[in-house]
DNA sequence: TGCAACAATAGGGAAAACCCTATTGCACCA
DNA sequence: TGGTGCAATAGGGTTTTCCCTATTGTTGCA
């Protein structure tokens, strides 16, 4: 298992620096970049190593979180952005999401939700996968097609995933009839899946669902 | 779907008034018995039609909720209690779950709380399953034969259970080798649950066992 | 307008899951 | 000490899942 490396971006040190202890002593991560601002983020862009995420500030003099997720948007290569913010505003949030953010955070969240949030990026590229697919449907203006593209799930595998987790126990061919799909095609969706996600069962497939909070356990 | 009929024992009226308020406010639930003692309770057995569960109030004069349940346990029929304390208080709970509670909260729980655990004690005999088993375990006497003969799962269906949703996505042929039995027993304890619960293939056992929190979801 | 890219579909075969029925071996008990 | 009950095992057959390869139709775009 290798260090998660992590960037910060963030207009205050001692915010930085306190994220920094926090974040080596929860789990095995690494700063290993640091900016108090987002010009100077973006200015030094393309990076040679960039770190597996970065943890991005929303209020910052100059350019806000949203203002640096849009260019980024602009920008070669995939750095990926988990979202922290003093307040909580619907709008920021939708967003963030639209504009390819990974994740979303309050700032006095716990060090559980942190972690909890940095894993799933690293492992899956994304945290809270529901929120944002419900989120990014939400807009009628299409999200930005980058944002879009780099999505984990279409709606057709989300649509697949939540019968699979049906409490009906479906089998392959009544979600194809669900779906007014074939069974191949359906079976498609999950070979999709399943090498997308390193997932080998059908088992596998719930069991992903619910670690990532993908289908909401049990209505 | 048929009202659930519930039975109180508590020796304060406004707790019972207060009890019958909520919970047919929070779902459709019936009070069909009442008793201000254990006493009282016991003398009144057997009940012509007994109601779906009994939920007990721990502190009474005369028998305390304990007392009550070593009692029942000598009495012919099945009633299911879901003990309610004022304090949290181990060796209590210990005591209860040894003595065939069905579940246990305590008296400052959240009424979805008290929802979900009546709901659980009617749809497959017990709250909190884990819990219960764990504790029935540490037990080094063993717990008092009609609690046990009575419980959920074996150790084995357990065990069973957990290789199931473990995230190895393993075959039953590999559970088996892991259990150190062979795919028959493994199919035995399989069809054995699938019975009991009205369950259809390996998904639902999954879904079952995240939905009693049977197994821990990802530790 | 021809060529990617992708969603949907298909055939066919191997493995696993599911289902029914039946036997063995062991513990308990009247 | 023969019977009852239960855990473990077995054979054998059906359905579903899983996997590989390949074709069709549609969209987009260069």
């Amino acid at each position: 298992m290798e260090k998660t490396t992590i960037g910060i971006i963030d207009d205050h040190k001692i915010v930085r620096q306190g994220l920094k202890e926090l974040l080596e002593k929860i789990s095995n991560y690494t700063i290993t970049a640091e900016f108090d601002n987002g010009a100077d983020f973006l200015a030094a862009l393309p990076l040679e190593s960039p770190p597996d995420l970065f943890i991005l500030d929303y209020s910052m003099p100059g350019m806000n979180g949203i203002e640096v997720l849009k260019a980024l948007e602009e920008i070669e290569g995939e750095y990926k952005v988990l979202l922290l913010t003093q307040h909580f505003d619907e709008q920021i949030i939708d967003a963030a999401y639209h504009h390819g953010a990974r994740g979303f955070l309050h700032k006095n969240c716990t060090a559980h939700d942190l972690k909890f949030a940095i894993d799933n990026i690293v492992k899956i590229g994304y945290n809270n996968v529901s929120e944002i697919l419900k989120r990014m449907r939400n807009y009628d203006e299409s999200p930005s097609k980058d944002a879009k593209s780099q999505i984990l799930l279409s709606d057709r595998e989300l649509k697949f995933l939540k019968l699979v987790c049906d409490e009906r126990e479906l089998t392959y061919d009544q979600m194809a009839d669900s779906m007014g799909l074939s069974v191949k095609s359906i079976e498609s969706y999950r070979t999709a899946l399943f090498e997308r996600f390193g997932i080998k069962s059908k088992v596998g497939l719930v069991l992903f669902s619910f670690k990532y909070q993908i289908t909401p356990p049990f209505i």
